[in-house]
DNA sequence: TCACACGTTTCG
DNA sequence: CGAAACGTGTGA
């Protein structure tokens, strides 16, 4: 009998990579090369600098604590908006490239059709991405040596559903939203 | 390099 | 259609 799985794989590390450090480093070295194709950077709004990781967000307490509001709730990000950034029309933030991290497929951007390539990152904002311990009853979590994969209930939301579609709820207000809004 | 997690494919 | 396994990419 196995002692119980403390927390599920005992996770030594625990991933916290906040770069509170705001350089303000507008400065693009290479050309205006617009690869707003990335995935990632897609879902960068709110990263302009693009070392803000998206994944674990501000897991904290979604409680809507005063919800932080101004996406304070890391604090020190949005603040340091430069001026002349917030002039700058929507379009052409042209997120300037956050930092590549040289991704082995970007050359083609392959996402063009088919393989979404690429791997996401968990939105860290679903139910499940707040999990932070394993049921340890999954098959997921049972198998996890096999499988590789995440507990089930700590699955992302978004990755389950946008699997390999993105965009395809918004738009359509009355489009089979296919969101389910969960039976519940 | 190892470990972890996502994506894909195949079997049930 | 769903679950499991495999393979691969990303992060530390």
């Amino acid at each position: 009998m196995q002692p119980h799985r403390t927390g599920g794989e005992g996770k030594q590390h625990a991933r916290h990579g906040e770069h509170a450090s705001s350089q303000g480093q507008e400065m693009h070295h290479h050309h205006g090369n617009n690869n707003f194709q990335s995935g990632y950077a897609a879902a960068n709004h709110m990263t302009k600098q693009g070392h803000a990781h998206q994944d674990m967000l501000s897991l904290s307490n979604r409680s809507s604590s005063g919800n932080g509001g101004g996406g304070g709730v890391n604090g020190v990000n949005m603040s340091n908006f430069p001026a002349g950034m917030l002039g700058l029309p929507p379009g052409v933030i042209t997120n300037s490239s956050p930092c590549p991290s040289t991704s082995p497929g970007m050359t083609s951007g392959g996402q063009g059709s088919g393989a979404s390539k690429r791997k996401r990152k968990r939105c860290g904002v679903c139910a499940p991405c707040r999990r932070l311990i394993n049921c340890g009853v999954c098959s997921a979590c049972r198998n996890r040596k096999t499988g590789h994969q995440i507990c089930k209930f700590r699955k992302c939301d978004e990755l389950k559903k946008k699997a390999g579609s993105i965009l395809l709820e918004v738009g359509d207000t009355h489009t089979h939203t296919h969101t389910d809004t969960h039976t519940h």
